[in-house]
RNA sequence: GGUCGCGUAGCUCAGCUGGAUAGAGCAUCUGCCUUCUAAGCAGACGGUCAUAGGUUCGAAUCCUAUCGCGAUCACCA
């Protein structure tokens, strides 16, 4: 497909040459509008600045050129400035047989270059939320298309283990647990530790209220409230190495961890290297040192560092305070230093996270760059907005969240119901039904959060739950099953391409059309870091599909070569829908 | 207030570096299950692309201003 096209714009370069005796840059080609009859359409009103022509006139002699120097274009016609050509069925036929012959079509060769992919990155005073899964689902996606596009990738995810946070669960648990565990309390290790986190907001509240109502202003009252001092006692404590807090901190964080997984397991995400803030926090120093030497950064009368971002429209930033601690861009200079030292192949990071926290991005980057490091062209921040309810905000202290376990699991009964209902899967086993299930409810919510910007906010209704209708996942998954099904029929060596003499159905035309086209998708997903692209890629293609299956009798006996020419259109779109379902780490069951 | 993002059908969203009459799904309505899975297909209805200017052969797309929504502007992380 693009040796053709290009093969067009020099055939119309050379065509204006000899007639006009001008040199155009570029030609104008896109694809021609459903409307029209054609397949690639050359825009000729870019030409007319240099070449002055009547454009029907010019759109009639470029047409009469191009098809008769051209054996794969067929025809054309012309509508105003619009020059509409037709690609020859033999040519689609015999792209179609390269296609069938690809290995691992849609996947990219080796561009040797390597990527490191964060996403998730959760506190552990807490489980996962809603958030987390649009978090998650768009970090693991861009990951896969990263590496569909050619791109070595090494997924990781940075703990925050430490820090007030976990202390205020600690605190909680050490006074009002009496020694609850998960085992005992019945209790994922993570949704334990988030319950104490809760009854620590409820305690710090009431103890606020009776300090407010002494007199204390507001502020003082929070600052003053015994639980909170007490909570901020462990953090010295544990930053001094105290070993029974540290004790307590493993002992609670192990819990965590062991629920975190499970979660990760059912949402289908896993990293290559886990980085935890506990040991990362310190780092840092040495750059802002190595900053200072190049005069990256300066220093204030009080000793406090500072970055000067002033004649980049930014502010200045402090990177250390005055008593040398770091702050959290200190942090992160030093973990993105220190992921290098860890993978020195790396030559780009993506890092997924929220867009409250552009700003800190965009200074972040600057920094890198700023600092001479090879690799810092090469960062992006995939910056996502918030998943809204419809009550409002979420809001975790307040307990206002969708809980990542609570949703895949309502997930998975949404599908269940729906599927009793239409009577679907009347055959399978208990465990293949419940395994269904959730597959089609992780589909489902993945392509949901998936198939839009990243940028956009999300409105998500728990009640409204999701559709398994239209442009949704279980659509998706539907179409690969049956087609699959149609596959089950025939034995495989029963349609093997034959290429000859075949006329086109102007659906096969159309699915060919797109099939070719994947590649090239892949790529710009993998350019704009953008799952939405294949998203919506693979929706159009399903949908073509169904409408092709509806309309042509795939499994007719009287044309065997037609018949396995459209077997072999069934496997390749198969193939393709599997794949990219796997870049937005959707599974598609053979059956449902 | 400064900075950044968003605003497209009643609802949820597509629309790549400007191209033809603005595209899907949901919802509403009309047809289609005796042949490969109807979680489907075909069709109808539905639009001042927030508003106003500008750039040009041509703007939802680029520029400027305005309005609305959100985020951010800590010696928090």
């Amino acid at each position: 497909m693009q040796s053709l096209l290009l093969t067009i714009e020099n055939k119309a370069k050379a065509f204006i040459q000899a007639e006009y005796n001008i040199a155009l840059e570029t030609i104008d080609l896109v694809p021609t509008k459903k409307e029209f009859e054609g397949d690639i359409t050359l825009v000729a009103f870019s030409m007319l600045r240099s070449v002055k022509a009547n454009p029907q006139e010019l759109c009639n002699k470029l047409g009469a050129a191009l098809c008769s120097s051209i054996d794969d274009l067929t025809s054309f016609n012309v509508v105003k400035g619009f020059l509409n050509l037709s690609i020859s069925d033999s040519y689609l036929l015999g792209e179609f047989e390269t296609i069938c012959e690809t290995q691992n079509f849609g996947s990219h060769p080796s561009t040797g270059r390597t990527i490191m992919v964060e996403y998730s990155s959760p506190n552990t005073n807490k489980p996962l939320h809603l958030g987390h899964i649009r978090n998650n689902v768009l970090g693991y996606s861009v990951a896969q298309i990263l590496k569909a596009a050619g791109n070595e990738v090494i997924k990781t995810q940075i703990i925050n283990d430490r820090g007030i946070h976990i202390c205020k669960s600690m605190v909680a648990w050490q006074r009002f647990g009496n020694n609850e565990t998960p085992e005992t309390s019945g209790l994922k290790g993570d949704h334990l530790v988030g319950r104490y986190y809760v009854v620590f907001d409820q305690k710090y509240r009431e103890e606020q209220a009776v300090l407010f109502n002494k007199g204390m202003s507001k502020e003082e009252a929070a600052a003053e409230a015994p639980i909170f001092k007490e909570a901020q006692e462990l953090l010295r404590l544990w930053e001094s190495g105290n070993q029974e807090v540290i004790g307590l901190w493993e002992k609670m964080n192990g819990w965590v961890y062991e629920g975190f997984n499970q979660t990760y397991k059912d949402l289908g995400v896993d990293f290559d290297h886990l980085y935890y803030e506990s040991d990362t926090y310190l780092l840092g120093r040495d750059i802002i040192e190595e900053g200072l030497e190049k005069s990256v950064f300066f220093k204030k009368e009080d000793g406090s560092v500072w970055a000067d971002l002033t004649d980049e429209g930014l502010d200045e930033k402090l990177v250390l305070r005055r008593d040398g601690t770091a702050v959290y861009m200190t942090q992160d200079l030093g973990t993105a230093v220190q992921r290098v030292k860890d993978h020195p192949s790396i030559d780009g990071m993506v890092y997924t996270v929220g867009n409250e926290q552009d700003y800190h991005f965009k200074v972040l980057f600057l920094l890198l760059k700023r600092l001479g490091y090879h690799w810092a062209d090469h960062l992006f921040h995939l910056s996502y907005g918030m998943v809204d309810l419809p009550t409002g905000k979420m809001k975790s202290r307040e307990g206002k969240v969708v809980d990542a376990d609570d949703l895949m699991q309502e997930m998975a009964e949404t599908a269940e119901k729906i599927s009793s209902e239409l009577g679907k899967l009347d055959g399978f086993t208990k465990e293949e039904k419940s395994e269904l299930y959730h597959k089609i409810g992780l589909g489902a919510l993945k392509y949901f959060i998936l198939k839009v910007d990243p940028k956009k906010r999300i409105l998500f209704d728990p009640e409204a739950s999701v559709d398994f209708q239209g442009n949704t996942g279980p659509f998706i998954q539907y179409t690969h099953a049956r087609i699959q099904s149609i596959l089950r029929k025939v034995e495989s060596s029963d349609y093997k391409l034959t290429i000859e003499n075949i006329e086109l159905h102007e659906k096969e035309r159309e699915l060919m059309l797109l099939l070719m086209n994947y590649p090239s998708v892949v790529r710009s997903a993998a350019e704009a870091y953008s799952p939405a692209l294949v998203a919506n890629y693979i929706y159009d293609l399903v949908k073509a599909f169904n409408s092709f299956y509806q309309q042509v009798t795939i499994l007719a006996e009287e044309d065997l070569d037609k018949r396995n020419l459209r077997l072999q259109l069934c496997s390749k779109i198969a193939e393709v829908i599997a794949h990219g379902s796997a870049l937005l780490g959707i599974e598609v069951p053979d059956r449902m």
